[in-house]
RNA sequence: GCCGCAUUCGUCUAGUCGGCCUAGGACGCCAGGUUUUCAUCCUGGAAAUCAGGGGUUCGAAUCCCCUAUGCGGUACCA
């Protein structure tokens, strides 16, 4: 079996956007079962649609993979013995291996322009019929097969624009073997003779892919479902050359949350999660669209998400590191059904991964946030506050809304909260609570604590009423931590100021 | 249209060779508790007649057939 052997397997992306998370778990699947079988991961660059090219994709794409963890072991920028990477750079290779089909006669040149093309299938769509470029219709084509010898030389030598085909065999029973799928089989007659090689002198993605994966060794093409149709051609593409097929492996699809097509571009922003892993400004209309990184996720989480979309440990374990993923990755237990991105349950294990992650790094994250505003605080403060919020947050991106109260006093006061417990006797209470706290000396949050609530009580005041009151002085709303932790991190005497600011703009009469 | 792939709670899924499934877990939802706040956390609950219909079998979510539905493909895009 292949599995002594050590995999060789890769990720080709084309550069004609962003990345979306659907390519992101196809890499990943790809990452985890070469780092599983210590074999080699490679990125290929599939850039030969010269018409669909995005500049900064192929930046966007490196950058990604860095931000996940996900490393290369070969391929563009890092390097290997089976370069180049990039298809574009790689252009005289398939226009030999295309000679090679055409000498064997598993090929041949055809000249129908495309709007000719066009043309036949209106003609065959009037007449409800679906034209197909094939054994049946090759020959009343105008081709290499159809066309005089001397003319298709003549056409050749004089520049005449043309494409070269492949040829399919006709009705021959064609297997394909998918590690996830079993046996699909397919009869010739029904594919058509796709074409192999532009007439702008690039190959298609079926030469190329072919040619690369057997040039670079490829033992494995992990791929999304969506290649499942093509990869009879494929598997015949390698017996016309002679080559053996590498096994395959079609990855169900990443479907909408909401109905059932496949996740695109749009769905993200328009159901409020990113379909990116980092934010996508389009280079031509500005268009931004989220990304992970962005609304706050931990590269882990997005990489234990994804990993569970469509594949599962065969255990109740749903928290995964990377390491564990590589151990218990296995191909057979990938699902055959397309899986819904579900934003809710990123949610929960974003906030899952901020309860695991170390404080420091989490701190480093709320400082950049605290300098955007223009505050500057310890890192040692700032590793304090984020102990202190972090059980609430869910995202990065929501420290500031949590915690904003540890580094300024609050701007506004929720009305709710003004509305239900801010009374006449509040300010006079508030001032005498402050007094108490403030003769804690040295301050201790147990010690002041319980001599408020002693006080509350011996004046028998409204609990609810007299705390709530404290924390939106200090807070500005009914949320946050214990308020005598808050206390303490803050200090009395901005205790104090807040507390007075609160007296000032909530009792105008004052 | 044609070809292919799929189909277990709202969602992600467990269910490997049919019996331990009166179908398990997680997210979400609902209820209670903790937190005199919010979030978290804890406990409990509702939630799939296993797409439908036929077989095979003592016995099927699990095997076979048919139907339906969904998705993918059907480009000189990948």
């Amino acid at each position: 079996m292949t599995t002594t052997l050590k995999p060789r397997v890769r990720f080709a992306p084309s550069p004609t956007g962003p990345l979306h998370i659907g390519g992101v778990r196809t890499a990943l699947y790809n990452y985890l079962f070469a780092k599983q079988h210590g074999g080699t991961f490679i990125l290929r660059i599939e850039d030969t649609d010269q018409t669909r090219f995005v500049p900064g994709a192929e930046e966007y794409i490196i950058e990604s993979f860095e931000w996940l963890g996900i490393t290369f072991d070969e391929g563009v920028r890092v390097g290997g013995d089976f370069g180049p990477y990039k298809q574009s750079e790689r252009k005289p290779l398939y226009q030999q291996f295309a000679q090679q089909l055409i000498d064997s006669d598993w090929a041949y040149y055809a000249f129908d322009t495309p709007e000719q093309l066009d043309e036949k299938r209106k003609d065959y769509e009037a007449e409800k019929k679906n034209f197909q470029y094939d054994n049946s219709t090759r020959l009343s084509m105008t081709n290499s097969l159809s066309l005089p010898k001397e003319e298709t030389e003549r056409r050749l030598a004089s520049g005449q624009p043309f494409v070269i085909r492949f040829k399919f065999p006709a009705d021959k029973e064609i297997l394909v073997n998918d590690l996830i799928r079993g046996e699909v089989r397919i009869n010739s007659n029904l594919l058509d003779d796709k074409v192999l090689f532009k007439s702008d002198g690039m190959p298609t993605y079926h030469l190329a892919n072919i040619v690369d994966d057997h040039l670079m060794e490829i033992t494995h093409v992990i791929r999304g479902e969506e290649w499942l149709p093509s990869a009879p051609l494929h598997v015949m593409l390698y017996q016309a050359f002679g080559w053996d097929a590498p096994s395959f492996a079609h990855l169900p699809l990443l479907l909408k949350p909401d109905g059932n097509g496949k996740l695109s571009k749009r769905d993200g922003d328009r159901l409020g999660f990113p379909v990116f892993p980092l934010q996508w400004i389009n280079p031509e209309t500005q268009e931004i669209s989220s990304g992970y990184r962005e609304m706050g996720y931990l590269p882990d989480a997005v990489i234990n998400i994804l990993s569970l979309l469509g594949w599962n440990p065969g255990t109740e374990q749903e928290i995964l590191s990377i390491d564990e993923l590589v151990k218990l990755f296995s191909l057979d237990k990938i699902s055959k059904s397309g899986a819904k991105f579900d934003p809710e349950k990123a949610k929960w294990f974003n906030h899952q991964y901020i309860q695991k992650q170390p404080i420091a790094n989490l701190a480093k994250s709320f400082d950049h946030q605290l300098k955007a505003k223009g505050i500057h605080a310890s890192i040692e403060q700032v590793e304090r506050a984020v102990a202190m919020i972090r059980e609430r947050v869910h995202f990065l991106t929501e420290f500031w809304d949590q915690g904003y109260f540890l580094f300024e006093a609050p701007k506004e006061y929720d009305q709710q909260v003004v509305k239900k417990r801010w009374k006449e006797n509040t300010p006079d209470q508030l001032r005498q609570v402050l007094a108490i706290i403030s003769s804690v000396q040295p301050f201790n949050k147990e010690t002041a604590h319980d001599e408020v609530v002693a006080a509350i009580q011996r004046n028998e005041w409204n609990m609810g009423q007299v705390m709530n009151c404290l924390r939106l002085s200090i807070v500005g709303a009914a949320k946050g931590p214990d308020l005598f932790d808050i206390i303490d991190f803050i200090g009395v005497e901005e205790v104090n100021a807040r507390v007075e600011q609160a007296i000032d703009r909530l009792c105008p009469e004052n």
